[in-house]
DNA sequence: AGCCGCTTGTGAACGCAGGAACAAAGTCGC
DNA sequence: GCGACTTTGTTCCTGCGTTCACAAGCGGCT
């Protein structure tokens, strides 16, 4: 039993450590040495007990009656999101929200870096974004295996996302994500994460409704 | 007590009726006139039981033994999250990503049109995308108070979300969709979703290394 | 008209996440 | 060197979300 720490962390609390890791970024490129609970759970929008029992799950790196060290506890989420590399994605749809996508210059320091670029349509192949030429999707096969992506990202219509999706995952992508306001169906062992946007505004919304509406529940 | 029916509707139920309202959208266009609960959840991609708690929340709609009126069931969803009408919104921040946005004609059948765009780059004021004229910001809050608009997307660089969060809540919106890698802080009663894309793909890199890994547990 | 099969709606159990409180531990001041 | 204060790490607990399982109800068939 060398690993008394256990294999599995709840993925919300994954998803809290990589905004706890943006936040440190922040804070060690202000010349911050320590940070104690409190602060970085502020500023991170969470509760400070919460932070720190997401901090556990990756064993103890602070000191008490101080704090954490940036540097440190940076490097040990980094560590734990495997971003200490940073890893090769494929981006399938090069429309008006891929072009933004492909274009975006946020995602190179989080550890993300696009390796090809597709699209059917021969409007969009041999334009150059960010560096990379778009290739129509005759190439998709060869360029996932040959580069090894690793993330296959949808940004095509809905109608043809599930097909996107196979072909991905026939190349050997194994994580997806999905800006398509579709439901995928991928075999066991993929990963889809589908990104909805309406469905976004949709909950904005009704949480906006449902504030509004408890005043004239009195009225009935 | 006329209301039987409790106020309180998970927030991770309202999420999934906004799925469950699009595929119904799909199948109503395809002519399908009723659904079971299967296969509802089957194309939403949830679990059957979870599917028919979730519409309990909206008092009984199907008829046993055969299923779900798909107009009806559709109304009913659109009803409770007011969607029936569409709802305006505002735009801060005509980047790349705001482009993309504020060109995607996917929102109006989901329930949202924008009824202003924002930047504060004079080369960006003027241009028309999908039938707006960009403004400068200056204008925001005057179109804000003559649109009403109820929910503020922020698509601006992350050092000035938290200011223009700021202008957003002061004008009277108090919903706000943010794009920009910040976490921001809104009064009481606003209410904030973030949507980090690199948050997304960490998860994603995380889930799929920590697929890799059990292979070489036994090794240690 | 009565029975059968299918599907919904709900009740109970389980597991998980979130929050508060407390003990351990380390540092700073004297 | 010692005490007190600060902060962490953990433990308990409460509430929520999810899943399973079953009884009730309705349509269709005979
Ligand atoms: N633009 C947005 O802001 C936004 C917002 C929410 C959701 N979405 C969703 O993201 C997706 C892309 O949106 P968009 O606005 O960029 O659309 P778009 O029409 O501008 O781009 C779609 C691109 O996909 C390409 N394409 C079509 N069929 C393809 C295929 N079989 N294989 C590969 N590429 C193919 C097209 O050539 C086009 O370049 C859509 O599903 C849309 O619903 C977009
Ligand atoms: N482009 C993407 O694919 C992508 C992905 C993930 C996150 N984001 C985030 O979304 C935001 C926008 O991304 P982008 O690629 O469109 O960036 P961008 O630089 O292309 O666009 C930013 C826009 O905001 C405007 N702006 C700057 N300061 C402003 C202010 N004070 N008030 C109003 N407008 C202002 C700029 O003029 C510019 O037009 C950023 O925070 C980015 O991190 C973008």
């Amino acid at each position: 039993m060398i690993q008394p720490r256990p294999r599995t962390i709840p993925e919300a609390t994954v998803a809290r450590l990589a905004v706890y890791l943006r936040v440190l970024t922040g804070l060690a490129d202000g010349g911050r040495t320590t940070v104690s609970s409190g602060e970085l759970a502020s500023a991170a929008g969470v509760n400070p007990a919460g932070l720190r029992k997401d901090l556990s799950h990756l064993g103890s790196c602070g000191v008490r009656g101080v704090g954490y060290d940036v540097r440190a506890l940076r490097e040990r989420i980094a560590r734990v999101l495997g971003a200490e590399r940073s890893r090769p994605c494929v981006l399938v749809g090069i429309g008006n929200l891929g072009t933004a996508l492909a274009d975006y210059a946020g995602f190179g320091s989080r550890g993300f870096h696009f390796v090809g670029l597709f699209d059917a349509s021969p409007a969009r192949v041999g334009h150059t974004i960010g560096g990379l030429t778009v290739q129509p999707m005759e190439e998709l096969e060869t360029a996932v295996t040959a580069t090894d992506a690793s993330i296959g990202v949808i940004a095509t219509p809905a109608d043809v996302a599930q097909q996107v999706c196979d072909r991905l995952v026939e190349a050997g992508v194994r994580s997806i994500l999905n800006f398509a306001p579709a439901t995928l169906t991928a075999p066991a062992g993929v990963d889809v994460r589908p990104v909805d946007l309406s469905v976004e505004l949709q909950v904005l919304a009704f949480l906006g409704q449902q504030r509004a509406v408890p005043a004239a529940e009195v009225t009935a």
